[in-house]
DNA sequence: GGTAGACCTGGACGC
DNA sequence: GCGTCCAGGTCTACC
């Protein structure tokens, strides 16, 4: 019997559309289950890597339960937790919310806000190194193979976590380009996991709460996130708003691709990255989400509601191509 | 500071 | 089935 844990959300809080709010709930090892509104993940906790079947029985606003494969030690209760929490931005309370809907009251009636993350930020970091110069199923393919290949297996048979940083750091470019298909990108992902793996009885040379400290500056850490090997300005902009720091916009292609098909605006990439960038100047340090949800918006009216959509299936086939009009 | 070309993978396309 | 082309950000060398 494994443990069961009951977390109290914040009271606009929804599980479907909060967890199918941004494109990482379609990568492994997440795995929304559409036809039962629950999200399947696995996280690496002390004892070892456990499978967690995450629902909102009651609808939103009420408690979230999460179901693990195992019993939990306390420890591992607590850390569980945080690890939810942050995935699901419990932290963001209404009123954080409510400040974002009163600079862009679009999305006060669906109640958007909240932008679906990673437990951790060294895997929203790899996730985003994952999704740059690449298709969006190639993201897909890296992330699956990541977890299959080097991820620690759960008592649930096929569901591995994703990597820790210290296993990635002791793992060779050779097995990384071969069985995950990361490409160039390997001695990159490798050198970011040496920066975040502890170093023997040492600390990590980063430390993920300080890019959290609201004491550090935007400017601060977004200069810092673009000293870090395979992280440039979209890497940086999207990894800022995955620590909850919304005033950038992270342009690439497929802001373009807004621009032109939403906006309405023509001219070169050039000169369509610099309106895209004066456009939401207006949302202030909400920016980000403004950008987003107008993006999500699109991908809904293609594609139907999100927290409808499969890995497999509608998740896999997004390509700028497909989208073009 | 700006720009060109290389870096890989996988999908699309033509034969 | 095979070969070619292309899209997708970051990095480095060069001007």
């Amino acid at each position: 019997m494994g443990t069961t844990l009951r977390i109290t959300p914040p009271s606009d809080f929804d599980l479907p559309r909060d967890v199918c709010s941004y494109g990482y709930f379609l990568l492994a090892p997440n795995h929304w289950d559409p036809a039962a509104q629950a999200l399947i993940r696995p996280l690496e906790l002390t004892d070892g890597a456990s499978c967690a079947r995450l629902t909102q029985p009651r609808g939103a606003g009420t408690p979230v339960r999460a179901a693990f494969d195992r019993s939990l030690a306390r420890s591992e209760q607590h850390d569980a937790r945080e690890q939810i929490a942050r995935m699901l931005r419990l932290t963001e309370t209404e009123q954080d919310l409510a400040a974002f809907h009163r600079v862009d009251p679009r999305w006060q009636r669906s109640g958007q806000g909240r932008l679906f993350r990673s437990p951790t930020l060294f895997e929203d970091i790899i996730k985003t190194v994952t999704s740059c110069n690449v298709a969006w199923p190639s993201t897909i393919n890296m992330n699956r193979r990541m977890c299959d290949v080097l991820g620690r297996p759960t008592a649930v048979k096929g569901v591995r976590a994703f990597p820790s940083a210290a296993k990635l750091a002791r793992t060779r470019p050779g097995t990384l380009r071969a069985r995950c298909r990361v490409g160039y990108r390997d001695q990159r992902m490798i050198d970011l996991a040496k920066l975040f793996a502890p170093r023997g009885k040492r600390p990590p040379e980063l430390d993920a709460a300080w890019f959290e400290d609201p004491a550090n500056d935007d400017d601060t850490v977004f200069k810092k996130l673009l000293s870090l090997p395979g992280i440039g300005p979209y890497a940086a902009g999207n990894i800022m708003q995955l620590l909850g720091r919304y005033s950038r916009l992270a342009i690439d292609t497929e802001s373009v691709r807004h621009a032109r098909v939403v906006l309405g605006y023509e001219g070169t990439e050039r000169e369509l990255m610099k309106r895209v960038a004066e456009h939401y100047e207006p949302f202030g340090e909400h920016r980000f989400r403004s950008y987003w949800f107008e993006l999500w918006e699109f991908y809904e009216k293609k594609r139907g509601p999100a927290h409808e959509w499969d890995r497999e299936g509608v998740g896999a086939s997004f390509t700028a191509s497909q989208l073009q009009d």
